[in-house]
DNA sequence: ATACTGTGTTAGCACTGCAAACATAACGCA
DNA sequence: TGCGTTATGTTTGCAGTGCTAACACAGTAT
C-alpha cells in the first residue's frame, strides 16, 4: 500500500479500491471503463482483470452494493409497509433511490442479468421476498405475491420514467407527491 | 442504387438502409454499432454520419420507430382501455411487446433522453397523452393523470423487470397471467 | 533454497465512435 | 451545353475500449 513506505509492487487491496473508485465514477457522472477505473486507483489498464473477470463482473459488483443499499434505505429507515399508505411510502422512497443515485440504478437494472449464480439475482429475489412477506402480513388474504409484484413494478416503473425523463417533475418533492398521487389513484379506482 | 446497374456510388436511400439495418441488428441480438450497420448496408465505415449526427441519433430513430409500433400495438388491437379489465390487458400487452422485441425495447427506454427536441420524449408523451384521455373517459371523476402515470408505471415496471430477469415466469401466458394478477390484486386491495 | 502461487505490468489485437480531407455524382443555372 | 454548388460516400487517422498473452515481482510452502 501507499500508507507504509514500502514497495508498493501489490497493492494491498485492489480489488475494494477498484470497487469504490468505480462507484466514485459512476456517481460522478464519468462514464465508466475498466482502464478509466484502473487509472483512477493507479495502476495498469489490465490489473483489474485479476480481480474482476470482466467488466461485467465489476458491474456485478456494484450492481450488488446498490441492493444493498437499496435494501437498507427501504427496510431501515422506515420499517416495512404495514398498511396501504406505508406501501405509497415504500413507492416513493423507492423512487427517490433511483433519482438520487440514478447511475447506480441504471447499473443494478439495466442489463439481461442471466446467471443464475448473479450476485444481483439473489439480490433482486430478496428484495421481492422481503416485500412479499411483509405484505402477506398485512393482507393475509391477498395473494402476497401478485399484490409484491404489483407494488415493485409500480415502483420500479415510475422510477424508470422520472429517471428517463419520460415522467417529468420539477422537484424531488413534486415526484414523491406525484408517485404516491398515482398509487393511491389506482388502488382506489376498484373501490 | 444496386438494383439497376448503375454505378451505385450513391445508395439512394441510405438512410431507410441503415434503419432497417440497424433494425435487423439490434432484434438479431448483434450488438449494434455504427459502423457494423453500415458494413451491413454495404457502405464505408463513415458513411451513416451523413445521415446520422451521432449514434445516438441512430438509436433515436430506432426508438422512434418502436414508440410508433408499441402505440400501434397499444392502440391497434383492441381499442384503447375503456374499462378496468381492459386497463389489465392494456399492461399485458405492453410487456409481451417488451418480450417480444426486447432489445428495442431498451433502446426506446434505457437512457436519459434529454433533448427537448428529441423524437423519444414526443412519442412517449404521446402514450401518456393517450392513456390519460382513455382513462379521463372511463374515470372521469378520477384524477386521470395520476392514474396514467400509475397504469403506464405498473406497466412499465413489470415490463422491465421480467425483461431483466427480476422477476421470472417459464411462458409468455404465465407473465400474462401474472401481470393481469398483478395489476388486479393492487387494484381489489383498496377497495 | 526452490518451486509455486497470487498479483501486477507491458505489449498487442480487434474493435469502436468520431473528425478531416477527399472523391463522385446529381442538380441548378448561365 | 457547360460550370459551379451541394449532397452523399470514401479514405485516413486518432483516441479510447475490452480482452488476451507473455512477462515480472513478491510472499508462502516445501
Amino acid at each position: 500500500m501507499s500508507t507504509s513506505g514500502k514497495t508498493a509492487y501489490h497493492h494491498g487491496d485492489l480489488r475494494a479500491a477498484l470497487l469504490s473508485a468505480a462507484m466514485e465514477m459512476l456517481e460522478g457522472g464519468e462514464p465508466f471503463s475498466l482502464r478509466a477505473v484502473a487509472r483512477r486507483a493507479g495502476v495498469s489498464p489490465t490489473a483489474p482483470y485479476r480481480h474482476f473477470k470482466d467488466r461485467d463482473a465489476l458491474e456485478s459488483a456494484l450492481a450488488a452494493e446498490g441492493f444493498r443499499d437499496l435494501l437498507d434505505g427501504l427496510g431501515g429507515g422506515r420499517g416495512l409497509p404495514a398498511s396501504l399508505p406505508d406501501l405509497a411510502e415504500f413507492a416513493v422512497a423507492y423512487v427517490a433511490f433511483a433519482l438520487r443515485r440514478p447511475a447506480l440504478f441504471r447499473v443494478m437494472f439495466g442489463k439481461p442479468c442471466d446467471g443464475a449464480d448473479d450476485e444481483r439475482v439473489k439480490a433482486a429475489d430478496a428484495l421481492h421476498q422481503l416485500l412479499a412477506d411483509a405484505l402477506d402480513r398485512v393482507f393475509p388474504d391477498a395473494d402476497a405475491e401478485a399484490l409484491a409484484s404489483a407494488g415493485w413494478g409500480l415502483a420500479h416503473g415510475l422510477a424508470c420514467l422520472y429517471l428517463d425523463g419520460k415522467l417529468r417533475a420539477a422537484s424531488d418533492e413534486e415526484v414523491a407527491g406525484r408517485v404516491r398521487g398515482a398509487f393511491l389513484a389506482l388502488v382506489s379506482v376498484g373501490a
